[in-house]
RNA sequence: GCCGGCUUAGCUCAGGGGUAGAGCAGCGGUUUUGUAAACCGUUGGUCGGGGGUUCAAAUCCCUCAGCCGGCACCA
């Protein structure tokens, strides 16, 4: 027999003869490595640590505590789940259990539904397993032997599973005691190195691949890590997201609120609507700077000119409409670009008008299913910052890399700086010849290479196949907020289609008609849901610029109200969005009221601030106080809530 | 839309067959207060809507709606 040699991570090459084990190559380094190895990195690709090594190769011994070891532990824990919930309710079949972030699901289908007692029981059992700490051993089967095997079990799925792995791919079988399952691998090497840092998490309902008209399948999610303390971290951050939640927050700062005659849909309370203004006051002056002119198209329009630009056909079933008196059907604007149009194609256009930029605060209105409503972030009416881009072929690159520069410097104003932009390509169901989607995923292809060159590769980016809008590619911002979510907000689309179908042109250089090329864009995308991100993104503690009650003036004694209204008035004539809180209550109940309700500024008076024209100043999240004139303060509240565009 | 859970006072929640309870908020007083809840008193609910079972339903059953967690969807 040869010998081969094994490259460590240290650098060190060591003989072993050919298909030694990675087991058996951590025995011989140490005891100690060999009892806590769980899995190894063979030649860069995480395997079982009893496969055999027939070649020259690198190595990395892995154990439990190791990075590397995390999914195995969910993906172990993801196959214990499954035979625990077998044990519990023979008959059940398993489908699949792949590992997610933070943890790991299974889908099973079984006719009675989970309870929510079901979850210690199978908790219990799942420890069970784990103390019995049966060794995972892999076993390549036949197709046929497989088949058999599952058709024997009633396991319709994994033969589905089966029939499903690409011919020439080895099959694998991964046993657990007496417990197996159809599986890619790798395991580590028993049971009993999962630990017991794991938790169910919840039931969901779910579809055999996804597919909403397939079987429906019951999920149980899991959380599983590699230490009691990382799983109590992990915990404490997911209670730590549900304080931020907007719907909780939109209420105690008075914001907003829902009700169940007008599902998906906000009713906006003053400071609710004061920030809402503001977003959009930012917005209008970063438009007008670059060169946008403001619309406003109908909010309804008859059923045939969505029939026109093949809205209807494509969504029809999602949007509102009416039946008027006179019986004609009317549609509630589920998009602004067909009105655009309209307004474009008024007058004669020239090429000289190129590019042609029409923003509107446009409220869409969109019958959305009723489980995808979601607070403020999935309603069903809803304001867009939306502008549509008339342009020549030739102008497009210029015209998404401007658009881009926009989107970044915007995103940075609200303290987003870790962007991510994603291709979405053609969809199956969509309009137009696949020779102009070939240009337009071209042009945004080349756009996205140059956005990811200028900003030395800062800003990242993907593709995202089969995504695209049905009348063209897109180009989607994805912000990262404070606590590491996604959200994807800002797009970018080039759309050869529409013009067209809706009959725009403009006049060449040459006098011949030309059809425009057109650049769908949003940037905070959903007004509303960017309302929502920003609650949350600041948990509630907004920038003072944003905040729609910045300063509350309270008094100690009523002996200040006059002075607290006198600072007040100083207070709005700079600008300041500002209250007095003269009630007959302690200093100390309204400190903690303003604290909840999250006003960012308190100033505090008694009779000493008013014989000194001063105020005591306390900021949301601080207890210091700091004793400032009256004037001063004034000055710099007023400076430091200027707007972020507005500074130099 | 699909699966599961939930819906009791403005808010947070208790009560699980014998015709409703707490804290906070509100209101009325007292208190003039120094940086996250002063004290006393008090109002308030056909228990999400509708139907059924029962001598009796907030409680059990059916149904509709909304919300929550996922799935599917997201022009």
């Amino acid at each position: 027999m040869s010998d081969i040699s094994i490259t460590f991570p240290d650098g060190n090459a060591r003989t072993f003869p050919k298909g030694v084990s990675g087991k058996a190559v951590a025995e011989s380094i140490s005891k100690s490595l060999a009892k806590k190895a769980v899995a190894m990195v063979l030649n860069g690709t995480l395997s079982d640590l009893a496969d055999p090594i027939d070649a020259d190769a690198t190595l990395k011994i892995v154990t439990r505590t190791d990075p590397e070891a995390l999914e195995l532990i969910r993906h172990d824990s993801a196959h214990v789940m499954a035979e625990a919930v077998q044990a519990l309710w023979p008959g059940t079949q398993v489908t699949i259990g792949p590992v997610i972030e933070n943890g790991f699901y299974y889908d099973f289908a079984k006719d009675e539904p989970f309870v929510p007692e079901d979850m210690a029981k199978i908790e219990a059992k799942m420890r069970e397993i784990i103390d019995r700490n049966a060794p995972f051993t892999k076993e390549f089967w036949s197709r046929d032997e497989a088949k058999a095997f599952f058709k024997s079990k009633g396991e319709l799925f994994k033969i589905e599973l089966v029939d499903a792995i690409p011919p020439g791919e080895s099959l694998k079988i991964y046993k657990q005691g007496d417990w197996l399952d159809l599986c890619r691998g790798p395991h580590m090497t028993s049971t009993g190195q999962i630990g017991k840092a794991f938790k169910l998490t919840r039931f969901a309902g779910s579809y055999w691949r996804g597919d909403s008209e397939g079987p429906k399948l019951q999920r149980i999610y899991g959380t599983a890590w590699a230490s009691d303390a990382e799983l109590a971290a992990y915990l404490k951050q997911i209670e730590e997201a549900e304080k931020r939640d907007h719907r909780k927050l939109g209420r105690e700062m008075d914001l907003f609120h829902f009700q169940e005659e007008a599902p998906g849909s906000i009713f906006w309370h003053a400071k609710g609507w004061t920030l809402f203004q503001t977003l959009i006051a930012y917005m209008r002056r970063r438009l007008d700077k670059a060169d946008y002119q403001e619309v406003n198209s109908p909010d309804m329009m008859e059923k045939h000119f969505w029939e026109l630009s093949g809205h209807w056909e494509n969504y029809g079933e999602n949007m509102f409409t009416t039946t008027l008196p006179d019986e004609r059907v009317f549609c509630c604007k589920p998009m602004n670009c067909p009105g655009h149009v309209q307004i474009f194609k008024h007058g004669l256009k020239s090429y000289r008008d190129l590019p042609l930029k029409i923003a509107e605060f446009g409220k869409v209105h969109r019958y959305e299913p009723s489980g995808a409503l979601h607070g403020m972030l999935r309603v069903r009416h809803f304001t867009q910052d939306d502008a549509h881009i008339f342009i020549t072929e030739d102008q497009i690159m210029d015209e998404c890399l401007k658009i881009n520069d926009l989107m970044l410097s915007i995103y940075k104003d609200f303290g987003f700086e870790d962007i991510f932009i994603k291709l979405s390509t053609r969809p199956e169901k969509r309009v137009g010849a696949d020779d102009l989607w070939d240009k337009a995923e071209k042009a945004l292809s080349d756009v996205l290479d140059e956005v990811k060159r200028q900003s030395n590769g800062r800003v990242k980016t993907a593709i995202n196949p089969g995504e695209g809008a049905f009348y063209g590619p897109k180009l989607e911002y994805v912000l990262k907020d404070a606590i590491g979510r996604d959200w994807q907000c800002g797009t970018t689309q080039v759309d050869f289609n529409l013009p067209s179908r809706l009959g725009a042109f403009y006049i060449d250089a040459d006098s011949e008609k030309k059809t425009p090329v057109m650049i769908h864009r949003a940037m905070f995308g959903s007004l509303e849901r960017f309302t929502g991100i920003l609650i949350e993104n600041f948990a509630g503690h907004l920038p003072l610029w944003l905040s729609p009650l910045q300063v509350v003036v309270s008094t100690i004694v009523s002996d200040a109200d006059a002075y607290a209204c006198e600072a007040l008035a100083h207070l709005k004539t700079a600008g300041l969005r500002a209250e007095t809180d003269l009630r007959n209550e302690k200093i100390n109940y309204k400190v903690r009221e303003h604290s909840l309700a999250k006003v960012p500024v308190m100033l505090v008076v008694g009779k000493r601030e008013a014989e000194e024209r001063t105020v005591s100043v306390r900021r949301l999240g601080s207890q210091a106080q700091e004793v400032v004139p009256l004037d001063e303060i004034v000055r710099r509240l007023a400076d430091e809530a200027t707007p972020p565009d507005l500074r130099h």
